[in-house]
DNA sequence: GCGTTAT
């Protein structure tokens, strides 16, 4: 048995109460409660086997009491916040972790991990031990969150309950795939099953209404579908003994999904109090930390990076000065595309849709095999356009932001900001914000698990000029400059990035 | 701006 608490848990949920409640379908009118839902769930019950708890630590102000940190690897910045009494000792190996044996050849002979990375032995410790409170999680980009969350809902399920008890959101379809196959791949040995639940090109699919309800024990996908999923009665949350939010922060920003996340977890909470709620991503900006920390029960564990150490170090930061818009399509073809071609792959960011299109006619006119990916387009396409570069038939993709997220090639050494991510506020504001957190994410998109990589940041104005000095401000980087017309420039930036001998 | 349901 891989976990004693799954016993456990059978025994102390409670029944689950007559299901008279009225699905979504008709509640509009309860979208303004959820959208100023602030506070914390007010059935914060313990399962029956947990310890005595100290609520008390949670609420105390950080500054003032020193945290309980645990065993903390000398590189190691993860500042981890203990609720209660429980101890937690952080797993040297994954054996350590009391895994099933099917779980444990799924990690080294599919997987083909090792070790468990900081964040993994630090996290899962307080995920797979009783009593599974709560978790936020911060760990930089591409040092295993993945894993994390995916073990954590593989061995939480009960293998003998055909039911779904693990259900995992993301902001988009490329990562809730991403995940799924992740969790197909690392789970391949131990039977569980599970369900992708993403919007599809309807043609082939049968309409929901006609559907059997999902017997799936894991269920990752996006919000709609998800929430369309729940209001149809097709997937029951009442045995969910997990749930995962990929990207948590935006997950539950104002501007992002917080009302859809809300929604599914008060509905999960009806039925379920006990279900316990992991949120992962690598920034929580001060706003939504401040709201997600209100959001879980209040004797939730959670792990913080500062600001200040969250860049990569492993990826470099360059900034190319273009005269006008025109000459940044110039730098990537005749610069970066020259000397960077043998580096791995590229992904080209961009801001709109829009920009997508064009940029990538323009490259390909000029004769250059890039592809493209944006929201607008079909779900076909859109997985086949990743297909293709994830099979490495494509070197350079260009995306918006669907991609900047999570998305993990491990062949992608090269960022290119053709644009710098902005922070729309609904307010007028005196001047444009950069958005630290795409940002941060775009870069993470390249150097995965400690690899080399670069980042070019392409700027031609005034306003650039002033987000990309916010940028370095934010996180205590410097951003050195490569000449737009200097070939020495660009080799150089290449090399110190340990990208080109 | 970007992202996310389908009737």
């Amino acid at each position: 048995m891989s976990e004693p608490a799954a016993t456990d848990d059978k025994t102390s949920s409670p029944p689950p109460p007559p299901a008279q409640h009225k699905s979504w379908a008709d509640e509009a009118d309860d979208d303004a409660e959820a959208a100023n839902e602030t506070t914390a769930p007010t059935t914060a019950v313990p399962s029956s086997s947990s310890p005595s708890l100290n609520v008390d630590e949670l609420s105390i102000d950080e500054n003032k009491k020193p945290p309980k940190l645990l065993d903390d690897p000398e590189d190691s910045n993860i500042q981890a916040v203990t609720s209660g009494d429980t101890p937690y000792t952080s797993a040297a190996t994954f054996e350590d972790l009391n895994l099933s044996a099917e779980l444990l050849r799924g990690l080294y002979v599919e997987m083909r991990f090792q070790k468990p990375s900081k964040i993994q032995a630090i996290s899962l410790p307080m995920i797979l031990n009783p009593p599974h409170r709560d978790l936020i999680a911060q760990a930089h980009n591409g040092s295993g969150k993945t894993t994390c969350f995916v073990l954590g809902m593989l061995s939480r399920v009960d293998p003998s309950v055909q039911a779904p008890q693990a259900l995992c959101i993301c902001p988009t379809r490329e990562l809730a795939i991403q995940n799924t196959e992740v969790l197909r791949k690392m789970g391949k040995h131990t039977g569980i099953s599970s369900e992708c639940a993403v919007p599809t090109d309807s043609r082939d699919s049968l309409p929901i209404q006609k559907r059997e309800p999902i017997k799936a024990q894991v269920v990752i996908g996006t919000p709609g579908t998800i929430k369309k999923w729940i209001s149809f009665k097709k997937l029951g949350v009442t045995r969910l003994k997990i749930l995962v939010f990929d990207e948590a922060d935006q997950m539950l920003a104002e501007d992002g999904f917080k009302d859809d996340s809300l929604r599914i977890m008060k509905e999960i909470e009806k039925f379920n109090s006990s279900c316990q709620v992991l949120l992962f991503s690598a920034t929580f900006n001060d706003i939504v930390k401040n709201f997600v920390e209100r959001t879980v029960k209040k004797d939730h564990n959670k792990l913080f990076v500062k600001k200040e150490e969250l860049s990569l170090d492993a990826v470099k930061q360059y900034k190319v000065r273009c005269p006008d818009e025109l000459s940044k399509i110039e730098v990537i073809k005749d610069y970066i595309f020259e000397l960077g071609e043998n580096v791995g792959q590229t992904i080209i960011f961009v801001r709109t849709r829009q920009s997508a299109k064009m940029l990538h006619k323009s490259l390909v006119d000029m004769g250059y095999e890039v592809t493209s990916i944006q929201g607008a387009l079909d779900h076909e396409e859109r997985d086949k356009i990743v297909k293709e570069f994830r099979d490495g038939l494509t070197q350079v993709l260009i995306s918006t932001d669907v991609l900047a997220r999570g998305f993990d090639q491990q062949q992608v050494n090269l960022v290119i900001n053709y644009d710098l991510p902005i922070k729309h506020t609904a307010e007028y504001t005196r001047e444009f914000e950069p958005d630290y957190e795409v940002y941060l994410h775009r870069v993470g998109r390249a150097g995965r698990f400690g690899r080399k990589g670069a980042v070019f940041n392409l700027i031609y104005d005034e306003k650039d000029e002033r987000l990309m000095s916010k940028i370095e401000n934010h996180f205590g980087t410097r951003v050195s400059e490569v000449r737009e017309k200097s070939v020495e420039d660009y080799k150089a930036a290449l090399k110190e990035a340990g990208l080109l001998q």
